[in-house]
Order: structure tokens, then C-alpha cells, then sequence
RNA sequence: GCCCGGAUGGCGGAAUGGUAGACGCGGCGGCCUCAAAAGCCGCUGUCCGCGAGGGCGUGUGGGUUCGACUCCCACUCCGGGCACCA
């Protein structure tokens, strides 16, 4: 009854329990309201590292205290085990990629299972298993059906890095790719695409009614870009039969255009240009050849915008004047219509033109009397616009949309900034995009029966990057599953982004053989009620999920009325080591298995939860290890409190009377409170403070003689309360002392009656300055709380015998007395 | 440039408009011990004061309020996101 605690034995003997007694396994048929607790997959890079740590942590917190609390509560996990690093990996002269990963699936497991974190093992599923990638085939080949996903000659950004094309998302706004650096280049390629686009609108609208973090709803609206404006035709002089289609969302300002712009990419740049003009066109069309949106957008573009006069004019339907047009880099062809009206008075980016340029500059907005820059972009009074001079914006472009329309060369329209998602990758390690392409019938998707395609073991990696795919006969040498003739397979696999796009549906039944997703467990668990990752991806990952999700349901592979699959999103803080996220890749990483030997996987969570608050980040320092000492510290002392020598053995029952033991019981209640309400908010830093003051408490009072029995069952109700965060060492202790299983004890439930105390210090004030604090009865009334107020001799002295002007009482909270 | 966060002791941090600094780290002191470690107990924002006590104090300047870390306005610094999307 006296030993120390022996962490090393303990943590392991009660991981293996939970494992064998399948304390954490939840079934289909469990009759208990089910609670979906997520933290993301991970990519398996090796043994945990502090973020891991932070994270399952923080997940296994909500995971044990639901269960406590009477849920089923599914709790998965698995791994997103394609991507470049395993095969950068082979590329070096080390393992195949399925062996390195493999590999450091196994360590990283391990460290996950050392945390005590639980989850429901039978459910573990990994992007690179056959029966996996099968149902991501079998998912793509729907999704071909149905005309959402598709092949298409697009500009594409090429990482010579990586040997591959990126979605627009893993371009950082610097042009270089965000996993190598290096700067992404221009390529015109066929490729495949998802077609994102088609959900655009309500991936924006719903996000309103999703109880996630502000600012990951404010990137993704922004991501998506949504703009309302007007589309219309310009007839160019001299081409009868030839149009420019433009979009603006400023159709009020069409007075004020003075000239026209066509992108370098636009079909029509070439074919308007007259011969005088084409040699400067040419050479701003070969530039632009030659870099991506973001070099013509971002460094160069900002100092000169690159353009040139093609010698052609059109005509602005509102003046009926002709105006120039030009070809410019900062008209993107992938926007709108790849085509602008000009309007230098109210867009900054067309008057730094016009002026470079010598183009005239109209105003249609009136500015203010002290507005001193260049373009007015506000709102204002139209002047120079004939029928819409004198209306506010607003009104103008009702008005001006209103005229497009009745005019026929025009109508309202919405642009987005989404793109459709670019998936196809030129890479290896990844899940294969199943469709073989024949002479005779193009291309054909490969039969479901067929699946998976699986990648070939057999492969020799080259010191390029280049897909050793392209390269094995075996593996490109394909029947044509609609003549039987030879074709040829598709290299290209999927972006891992595909992979993870789904897998929270999977794991309602992972090892369901009928469907990627099975419609009736997934209704049963779906959606994810918390959800926990970093915010590193807020764009990417959280809008891909969010779109498959749909499009899923709209293929009919997931229930249709799913359409939101994450609940409730949590973004941890990350752990920084010298200024910069802690990561592998950096090289700064405090591994995690050090504390599992030294101190125990309990007190290394207690740290992580006791630091600050979660949603913060964390600079580990050379305090850091002190920290944990006292971590350690304080889990030695709730033992010792439990189960060491002083504690007591179990009391018989006695009437309640002594010394203190009310005052224990109501702090027990105000404990459980406390901690429930943090738990529920992610103050886990103050839950644990809740804890350690319930801690110091008990030992006062057992020290001052208190009831025994309080005392005891103050003990029984704070480890009950430590078991989410300390989860081997609460079993172990309560185990000991009552020969139950905490994990599965119900919550404590905190008795209202006991949660407002007997007496209540009350400051009082004179001034405003807090000058004494007197005792009084919650309910104390006005009167009572002013009369023992003024009771005071400390009030009475700063009185001096005056009489106060005024008497503010709140009680039992404050008397502020004004003199 | 625009949009979000944030700034509190030596340090991490706590505070529905009501005693600023809970809890912990570090530090100081005491008990225990032959001694140390561990543990237990106490003190620890700052200035003045022997003390009782008092002044000052939550990035800066203003405001609202009986009362402001908290609300409002302006600013400084730090962190993050977006940044020619027509």
C-alpha cells in the first residue's frame, strides 16, 4: 500500500488492459449516443515528435472523458502513409517506399501507444493498402461517371523539385512549392481534375453554421473568393464577327473605361494583333509562356506592368467611344473572361498601367473632398456617366447590370477564385489513377471488377525524380477493357490530398468489402464531432474533405444528406523549438521517448495540457524540463495522497459534522465544475489548475483534521477527474483504493446544492479601492451587504466620520463605497 | 496595403465589468535529517515604511463607468493569414 509508483509498469500493464478488455471499441449497435472524436491521420514520418504528442493528447482528453460521460465514442486512427518522403527516401539509395514506410508506421504506432492514448485498433487503416487504394479507384471511376472528375490541357505548376505538378495550393505565394522550395515553373499538360468548382457556392454558405475556428472560415472564404459582377461584349472595330467578353464587379464604373485588356493567354491576343504591334506582343506573350500567375502577379509585375498595345480597338458599349486594346501580364487568363475593362480612375492596378502607358483617366466616382490617391475604389456619387450620374455605387451597378441586360450584351454573374482541383501526380509513391488509354476508344476506365491497380513492387528509382512508373513495361502495357486491344495505362497517380479526403467516412467500417464508404455506419457516427489537427490545414485538407464529402453523397457512395463532415474543429498550437515549428524536417526536435523512460507518458501529457491554453503555441525552452519535473512532481503527489503512507484506510461513515469537511465537499463540487465546463471549452491549462488546487486542498484539510470520510471521497472524486489526463495513474490509484475501473465510472456529476458556498468574502471598496473584505451570506441583500459594508472600522476609517455620498452594492460579488 | 490574433511578475500563464497575478516553474526561508536528496510548511509584482499600512502597477495615450486586463477611440510593437482575382 506504501510503494512508489513504478510509471514504467503501470502505464504498460493499463495499456494492454485497454487493448485486451476493448475498453475503447465501439460497435455499430452500441446503444449508447455515439461521440466521433478525431484527431488527423498523420503522415508517417518516424517515432512522435511533440506535436504528435500535443495532439493525441488533447484528442485522448475528450475520447476517455466522453466515455466517462456515457458515449460511444469511435475513436480511430490510421495513417496517411503516401507522399513524396518515402520515395525521396528510395530515390537516396534507401528502401523501397512501401518498406519505409512501413517502417516508420511501426515507430510511430509505437510512440502513440506509449502516450496512453486509446484508440480502437481494428479500425487502423492506411492509404497504401491494396483494399485502400481500391476503393479510392473505385471511388475515382464514379466520379469520372458522373462528370466530376475529368482530363483536361491546362497551365499547370511544375516543381522541377519534385518532379510533378502541384495544386494551386501547394504553391506558397512566393511561386515555390511548399514541400521542396524550389520555384515552380509554367506547363501546359493534360492532367486530371476534380471539379471542385461545382460546389463552390455552398462550400462558402455552409461554413457559416460550422462551429469552427474564425480565421480557418475567413482563409477558406477567402480561398474560394466568391465575386458578384457583370459579364459583357465589345465588338472590336474591324473584326465584324469578333467579341471581347469581359468581367467586372465594378459595371458602374463602364464610363470610365478607357481602355481594354486581354491576357497573354487569351485566344484573341494573338488574332487582334496588328503587324506593326506584334513584335511587343509577342514578346510579352513569350514571357508570360514562361512564368505562373504568381511571378506575373507578385515580384516583377509589381514594378512594371508588363503589357503591350496590340493596334486593335473595341468599342465601350456605355460611351460607344473605341478604346485601345491591350495585352498585360496582370490579366490573368484563368480568372473571369481573361479579359478586363480598364477603368484607371477606380482600380489601382489599371491607373499604374494607364499611367505607364499614357492612357487617359476618367473619373465616374466622385471621391471625397480629402481623398489624395490615385484610384478611388469607395463609394461616392457617379459623375461622367450620363444616366447613372448622381447614384451611389450600389444603385449605379443595379442600374448598369439592369442596362447590360435589356441592352443583350450582357448579364449579372458570380466569378470564383477556386479553381477545380488539380490531382494527377507524376510520382510513384501514390494511389493510381485507374484508366488506360487505347488508339481505338480513348480513354477507358478500368473495369471495377479489375481493381485495385496496384503499383508494382518491381521498380528502380531514378536520381531525376522521374516516375519509375513511366518507365515499367509491365505496369504501362494494358488491355483496352472495350476491344480487348493493346493500350496503354495511365502513369499518373493521385494527390495525396485524395487519400485523405475520404478516410473519416472509411472508418465508420473500415474493413467493409461492399463499398468505399457503408451508408449505414456512416450514419450512425458521422459527422466528426471534434475534430483535431493543425492549422497547417486549414485550406487544403479541410475543403478537399469538404467537397468529397459531397460528392460522395452526390454519387450516391456516402449518405446524400451528409454534407458537412466535421462538426466541431479544433486547431492545437504548435510546439516551436528556437523560433520555428518543431519538425523533423528542421532537424529540432525534443523527442518524446526520453520522457516515456525518465518521468512517464502521464506527466509528459500533463505538460502538454498544463503549458497553456491549446489553441496557443508553445515555445518549448530550457524551462521546459522543469515544467515536467513538476508535472511528475504532482502526479507523485496525488499518489502518495491515494495510496501512499499517509493515506488513510477507508473511514466508516460518520455524521458530517467535522471540522471542514463542508467546506471540502462544496470545493469538490466547485472542482468537478470547473473541470467538466474546461474540458468542454479546451482550458485543459485550468482544468489541471483545478486539479492541483483540489490537490493542495485535500491536504490541508486531511492535515487539519478534517472527516476522514470527506476526505476520502475527495480523493476517489479527484482521481476520477485526473483520469482523462493522467489516465494510467488514475486507474492505478483507483483501482487500488476501490477495485474499480475508473475509465468506465460515470462522470461526477457536480451537485448544484453544494456548488455555492456556505459564506462568501465580499471586497468592499471605498472610492473604488478595494480597502477590506468582509464575510456575508450569498444571498446577503442590499441592505445586509451595505450595512456589513459599512460595519467595517477599516471603512469607517477612510469615512472619517463622513457620511457616504453613495453606496454602490452588488452583492455578494462588491459595495464600492463613494465619498 | 488589407484582414485576423496577441502584449499581464524573473518565466509559462489565470481572471462572466467587481480583491489583478489562480495554478505551476524558478528563487528565498523554515521543518525533517548526522548530512543531503525527497517530502512537508511558509514567503515571493514593485516602491516607501521597523511596523500597522500606504503609493504605483496588466504595451502607450485618451474615453465610457461607482469600478476597466476586460468595453470604445487612436497609436506602438510582435505573430499569423491574404495580397494585383478585375
Amino acid at each position: 500500500m506504501s510503494d512508489a509508483y513504478d510509471f514504467r509498469e503501470v502505464e504498460e500493464r493499463w495499456q494492454r488492459r485497454w487493448a485486451d478488455e476493448g475498453t475503447y471499441q465501439v460497435d455499430l449497435d452500441d446503444p449508447r449516443p455515439k461521440y466521433y472524436v478525431l484527431c488527423m491521420y498523420p503522415y508517417p514520418s518516424g517515432p512522435a515528435h511533440q506535436g504528435h504528442v500535443r495532439n493525441y493528447t488533447f484528442g485522448d482528453v475528450l475520447v476517455r472523458y466522453r466515455t466517462m460521460k456515457g458515449d460511444a465514442v469511435l475513436t480511430p486512427f490510421g495513417f496517411d502513409s503516401f507522399g513524396l518522403p518515402a520515395e525521396n527516401a528510395a530515390i537516396k539509395g534507401g528502401e523501397h517506399p512501401r518498406v519505409y514506410t512501413e517502417k516508420r508506421i511501426a515507430e510511430l504506432k509505437r510512440s502513440v501507444q506509449r502516450l496512453g492514448a486509446v484508440y480502437d485498433w481494428r479500425r487502423e487503416l492506411r492509404s497504401h493498402d491494396a483494399d485502400y487504394i481500391k476503393w479510392n479507384q473505385v471511388i475515382f471511376e464514379e466520379l469520372l461517371r458522373a462528370g466530376l472528375a475529368y482530363r483536361a490541357k491546362a497551365p499547370v505548376n511544375w516543381c522541377p523539385g519534385c518532379q510533378t505538378v502541384l495544386a494551386n495550393e501547394q504553391v506558397l505565394s512566393d511561386g515555390t512549392c511548399e514541400r521542396s522550395g524550389d520555384v515552380v515553373e509554367r506547363r501546359y499538360l493534360e492532367q486530371w481534375f476534380l471539379r471542385i468548382t461545382k460546389y463552390a457556392d455552398e462550400l462558402l454558405e455552409s461554413l457559416d453554421a460550422l462551429d469552427w475556428p474564425e480565421r480557418v472560415k475567413t482563409m477558406q472564404r477567402n480561398w474560394i473568393g466568391r465575386s458578384e459582377g457583370a459579364q459583357f461584349r465589345m465588338p472590336l472595330v474591324g473584326h465584324e464577327h469578333l467579341e471581347v467578353e469581359v468581367f467586372t464587379t465594378r459595371p458602374d464604373t463602364g464610363f470610365g473605361m478607357t481602355y481594354a485588356v486581354l491576357a497573354p493567354e487569351h485566344p484573341l491576343a494573338d488574332v487582334v494583333t496588328t503587324p506593326e504591334q506584334r513584335e511587343d506582343v509577342e514578346r510579352i506573350l513569350e514571357h508570360a509562356r514562361h512564368s505562373t500567375d504568381l511571378e506575373r502577379l507578385s515580384a516583377e509585375g509589381a514594378l512594371e506592368k508588363r503589357g503591350a498595345f496590340t493596334g486593335a480597338h473595341c468599342v465601350n458599349p456605355f460611351s460607344g467611344e473605341p478604346v485601345p486594346v491591350y495585352v498585360a501580364e496582370y490579366v490573368l487568363g484563368s480568372y473571369g473572361t481573361g479579359a478586363i475593362m480598364a477603368v484607371p480612375a477606380e482600380d489601382q492596378r489599371d491607373y499604374d498601367f494607364a499611367k505607364a502607358y499614357g492612357l487617359p483617366i476618367v473619373r465616374t466616382v466622385e471621391p471625397p473632398g480629402d481623398f489624395d490617391g490615385e484610384a478611388w475604389t469607395g463609394d461616392g456619387a457617379h459623375v461622367n456617366s450620363e444616366w447613372m450620374n448622381g447614384l451611389d455605387v450600389d444603385a449605379a451597378k443595379a442600374k448598369a447590370i439592369e442596362w447590360l441586360e435589356r441592352e443583350g450584351i450582357g448579364h449579372r454573374t458570380v466569378n470564383y477564385r477556386l479553381r477545380d482541383w488539380l490531382i494527377s501526380r507524376q510520382r510513384y509513391w501514390g494511389c493510381p489513377i485507374p484508366v488506360v488509354y487505347c488508339p481505338a476508344d480513348g480513354m477507358v476506365p478500368v473495369p471495377a471488377e479489375e481493381l485495385p491497380i496496384l503499383l508494382p513492387e518491381d521498380v528502380e528509382f531514378r536520381p531525376t525524380g522521374e516516375s519509375p512508373l513511366r518507365f515499367h513495361e509491365g505496369f504501362r502495357r494494358a488491355t483496352c477493357p472495350t476491344c480487348g486491344g493493346p493500350a496503354v495505362r495511365e502513369t499518373d497517380t493521385m494527390d495525396t490530398f485524395v487519400d485523405s479526403s475520404w478516410y473519416f467516412l472509411r472508418f465508420a467500417n473500415p474493413h467493409d468489402e461492399y463499398a468505399p464508404v457503408d451508408k449505414a455506419a456512416a450514419r450512425r457516427f458521422m459527422p466528426v464531432d471534434r475534430y483535431i489537427g493543425g492549422i497547417t490545414h486549414a485550406i487544403l485538407h479541410l475543403l478537399y474533405a469538404r467537397f468529397y464529402t459531397r460528392a460522395l453523397g452526390e454519387v450516391g457512395l456516402s449518405p446524400a444528406e451528409l454534407r458537412e463532415p466535421f462538426s466541431q474543429l479544433f486547431c492545437q498550437g504548435m510546439i516551436r523549438l528556437g523560433g520555428s515549428a518543431m519538425s523533423k524536417s528542421r532537424g529540432n526536435v525534443v523527442s518524446p521517448d526520453q520522457y516515456f523512460e525518465t518521468v512517464g507518458a502521464d506527466a509528459l501529457r500533463l505538460f502538454h495540457l498544463f503549458i497553456g491554453p491549446a489553441v496557443e503555441d508553445v515555445d518549448w525552452t530550457d524551462q521546459s524540463d522543469d515544467i515536467i519535473e513538476g508535472c511528475s512532481r504532482y502526479l507523485a503527489r496525488v499518489w502518495r495522497l491515494a495510496v501512499g503512507e499517509a493515506a488513510g484506510s477507508r473511514p466508516v461513515e460518520t455524521d458530517d459534522s467535522s471540522v471542514g469537511s463542508s467546506d471540502l465537499r462544496r470545493e469538490v463540487h466547485r472542482t468537478i465544475a470547473r473541470v467538466s465546463d474546461d474540458i468542454e471549452r479546451y482550458a485543459f491549462n485550468t482544468a489541471v489548475a483545478a486539479l492541483m488546487e483540489l490537490t493542495n486542498s485535500i491536504y490541508k484539510h486531511r492535515g487539519g483534521g478534517a472527516d476522514p470520510v470527506a476526505v476520502e471521497d475527495a480523493i476517489d472524486t479527484l482521481l476520477e477527474l485526473l483520469a482523462p489526463f493522467a489516465p494510467h495513474l488514475a486507474a492505478e490509484a483507483y483501482e487500488r483504493r476501490t477495485g474499480k475501473h475508473v475509465h468506465i465510472q460515470p462522470w461526477p456529476v457536480a451537485d448544484p446544492a453544494l456548488l455555492r458556498a456556505e459564506r462568501v468574502k465580499m471586497p468592499v471598496q471605498v472610492n473604488g479601492k478595494t480597502r477590506d473584505v468582509v464575510e456575508v451570506d450569498p444571498d446577503v441583500s442590499e441592505e445586509g451587504a451595505v450595512a456589513a459594508a459599512l460595519a467595517s472600522d477599516r471603512v469607517q476609517g477612510f469615512l472619517g466620520g463622513k457620511e457616504p455620498t453613495r453606496v454602490i452594492a452588488r452583492p455578494p460579488k462588491i459595495v464600492n463605497v463613494l465619498v
